[in-house]
DNA sequence: TTTATAATTGAGAATGATACTCAATTATAA
DNA sequence: TTATAATTGAGTATCATTCTCAATTATAAA
């Protein structure tokens, strides 16, 4: 998907739930987009005062709430005390290998365990709604 | 293993570290033990208080360390900002399912999806030190 | 284009779990 | 029993995140 797409995307969903298109708003998405990385709140404040756009805070954590709730980013707890946010479109599911070294995150994909979840899930008769799984370890450069 | 050897091998292991034994140590061991939930530490903290023991926040934080770090209790992240721990001890490896609706934690075992972690952190030149797998959605009753 | 209005913003205060500080207390070895 | 280093607890600090509310702004209607 084109970014233009994404941002019009985005225009369209803000529109349609009676929320504003505010130059803030537009620049979180914005550097969502840009950086595919896993990005810190902090991050993305600072990247967004660092160019031109004046923000605070508390704007930028809303504004990823609205992301997250309207399926264009999603929210990822590694268990540090600081969410990270990465893009949800065009990124096919997946989970995350985080080094407890150096903190580099690497993404997987494995189709099987995915199945085996949902297994589990009806084996407890659970409805299975998200999941978490993280993998830690040291990475090649830090063993 | 029967309490009274967890309870003396926790000493030892106090003594060792040339750590003292002190009754607001034994009574967190004492309490992760008798109640073999998920427990967190305001929990703990309280169920300490209630009973003759004195303690206090810090103390109750201070002892669960050491209980993970000693290989007694496991702390579990569920992403809600609470800290849950555990007996670790006669307690084999397992993972979480948790209900978002009313908050029931039951455990899985799957010994397949523990090899296929193995298997992809070899793929990807990283030695496996932990891993976090929680499924979460709506148990049986919350549905 | 102007106006009316409800949504948004930002500064700073509030929150909540957990960690820290340090003087008073206590377990332990001699 | 004593000496001493470890521990405790009360309260303060921290840190990410959320809330508050007055001022600002996007937007629909005129």
């Amino acid at each position: 998907m084109t970014n233009e797409k994404l941002l019009s995307d985005f225009k369209d969903v803000l529109k349609k739930e009676g929320l504003k298109v505010t130059p803030q708003r537009i620049a979180v998405l914005e550097e969502i987009i840009k950086d595919k990385g896993h990005r810190e709140s902090e991050d993305i404040y600072m990247a967004i005062k660092s160019r031109k756009t004046h923000v605070s805070r508390a704007t930028v954590y809303r504004t990823l709430d609205i992301l997250v709730q309207k399926g264009f980013a999603r929210k990822l707890n590694l268990g540090d005390g600081r969410a990270r946010y990465e893009t949800k479109i065009d990124s096919p599911h997946h989970d995350h290998i985080i080094c407890n070294e150096c903190g580099k995150i690497i993404e997987f994909v494995n189709d099987e365990i995915e199945k085996m979840q949902e297994e589990i899930a009806k084996q407890h008769h659970f409805k299975l709604q998200q999941h978490i799984h993280q993998l830690f370890g040291l990475c090649k450069e830090c063993q």
